[in-house]
DNA sequence: CGTCAACATGTTATCGTCAACATCGCGATG
DNA sequence: CATCGCGATGTTGACGATAACATGTTGACG
């Protein structure tokens, strides 16, 4: 199963095309087109005919054809990380249904954040002439490898608060003080935190703001357990929470689970000896025991708004200022206040 | 944000073309042509000056007119389901990777299974000249929509064990038996079953073999609870478990999890009054609380083997046979043998 | 030394659509 | 009644690539 080149090819015989349904309506191709278009001046009976047409022979656009002669090809590419993460994949679907209401859809492709893998992927899009790029940027270097992108609107997406003005991104910082306050405000003092993927700009961001607030407040900067987003290395870093920590702060949901899972191995009661703040929301978190309390980030409005700037840059229109998504705390049974 | 028609249309202006290579190379089109497509019979020296020209203009191949020369788009079309389910998003990223080693990319659009949505899906796909589709087809009533599909090989993912010579799926008649045989082997004798979206090929096949098992063992059939895949769900039906059931099978893990929930907030405790297992396997499942006992699917393979059939069918081999994907148990401490 | 293969390359037609311009018919108008 | 204007349609030439065929240059060989 290697990409063997030019390949048989069968091709099977093409269906219809606009001079069989133009010949079968006694109209010229181009009249076809305009019916296609939807352009005035038709009389609405030679429509009519056109339309009897194109259901008899059962007519399906050519949009390679289109796309060459138009240069729009009513895609957008979307360019996502490569494992099928939570927000990235939320985002996808919310995009694909926002999308298809301005009449595009998604073309996807997967990459990792070398330029190498970045290239091939801005290479196939472009080469599909894709009429916008949307780009989950999860680390900073993949910011480059696309800025030289100039033939088409490129946006950003899932970056945390940077590059603004061409991305759609939840304010992580918000949403990590969101979560961090809510622990302090119970009396918590001592504050372990789970990373995500060491580099990703969401994972940077937050473990960034934890540490800005440890200092902010005097706390102790006990060591940053490193994980991968998982919830074996949730697992895994929770046999590493040290003791006396009363309040660990996890940068994504499924890791909480797995933490909480193994605290409770050690004989530890969360949220009795320590509490746990995830991050996400997944749906299961609710039923997590003990549920979770957790930042809540509303990837469905990530999606709308990532395709309604995309579809004003296409038609030309500049965008303004773009807002961050706020994100808001979803307290549940993970946390409660410090004994005394 | 409506689907306005024309669309102001900028047009930036187009990348360089085989033309200008040609040009800037000192060949002609058709030998640029040959160099990117791996002709045999040039000159390395040529082959070399046309590689120079590309780098230096930055020359991209408009794969929208190669379509259209070619007939082949090297895209194939997937049409997923419209809420992101953990096996179809799984099998998505997995056709994804698998795809990309054979030169294709999916093109991805969603439908539900009402005719409309799907032969929207199929015009958009097609009109985009895949080579093949792939359809996750988890509702008997789009076998009949896409059936009159004849332009591409058409493949169903995810469809149960039917239709199996165009489909790859798991088998989930197996997957539901191993679940039942060991609830069964631990000595339960009262079994309910939470469902998932009723109609979905997979959360019938699931029923109709937990109810055949009962029959088999002459047990009782207490109500069937309907579910909807969601971990919400999974507590409400949790909720309604009957008095005196000891095993409990769920139709997918986050279900499972929300069920545990409710019953635990009942008052019953998983595994010692009652044991549940789950299907998917989730990454969380593991240190769900207590570690959730399932049947694992593996979407990855389905994935590999889509697009390996798929790859063969565009190349125009047919394939033989096709084997069900075999799930296997995943034993945790959600389950445990029957208190006397 | 003429001929023919083989190699390396150039030329022309074609894919299906849209865009720009040309045409045709007909009622209104001066 | 010639002409203008406009609504409705037809004609021609891109778009950027591939495919099929044509051409020109070598070198081997009788």
């Amino acid at each position: 199963m290697r990409p063997e080149r030019p390949a048989p090819l069968a091709k099977q015989g093409r269906g219809p095309s606009m001079h069989d349904v133009a010949a079968r309506a006694g109209v010229s191709h181009q009249t076809v087109s305009r019916v296609l278009n939807d352009f005035p001046g038709i009389r609405p009976e030679t429509r009519e005919r056109v339309q009897a047409a194109i259901r008899e022979l059962g007519y399906r656009r050519n949009m390679a054809a289109r796309a060459l002669a138009t240069g729009r090809s009513e895609v957008i590419g979307v360019i996502m990380p490569e494992v099928p993460h939570f927000g990235p994949t939320s985002t996808l679907y919310a995009i694909e249904h926002a999308a298809k209401q301005v009449g595009f859809k998604p073309l996807i492709t997967t990459a990792s954040w070398d330029s190498e893998s970045m290239g091939e992927a801005l290479d196939f899009l472009l080469g599909r002439a894709v009429d916008a790029l949307v780009v989950m940027a999860q680390h900073p270097d993949v910011l480059a490898a696309v800025d030289a992108i100039t033939d088409v609107p490129v946006l950003f997406v899932l970056t945390g608060n940077s590059h603004a003005e061409r991305s759609v991104a939840v304010d992580q910082v918000a949403g990590t003080r969101l979560a961090l306050d809510h622990l302090y405000s119970l009396g918590h003092r001592r504050f372990q935190h789970i990373t995500g993927i060491a580099g990703l700009t969401e994972a940077q961001l937050r473990r960034d703001t934890f540490l800005e607030f440890l200092d902010e407040h005097g706390l102790e900067r006990l060591p940053v357990l490193e994980g991968d987003w998982s919830a074996d290395a949730g697992y895994r870093a929770g046999l590493e929470v040290e003791e006396g920590v009363t309040a660990l702060f996890v940068a994504n949901d499924p890791m909480a689970i797995g933490a909480i899972h193994a605290l409770e191995e050690r004989g530890l009661s969360v949220p009795r000896d320590i509490s746990v703040v995830g991050f996400d929301d997944v749906p299961e978190s609710a039923y997590a025991h003990p549920g979770l309390t957790t930042v809540h980030q509303d990837f469905a409005a990530v999606g709308l708004r990532a395709v309604s700037l995309v579809f004003a840059a296409i038609n030309g229109k500049e965008p303004g200022p773009v807002e961050p998504i706020e994100p808001w705390l979803v307290v549940r049974d993970s946390t409660a206040p410090l004994r005394a």
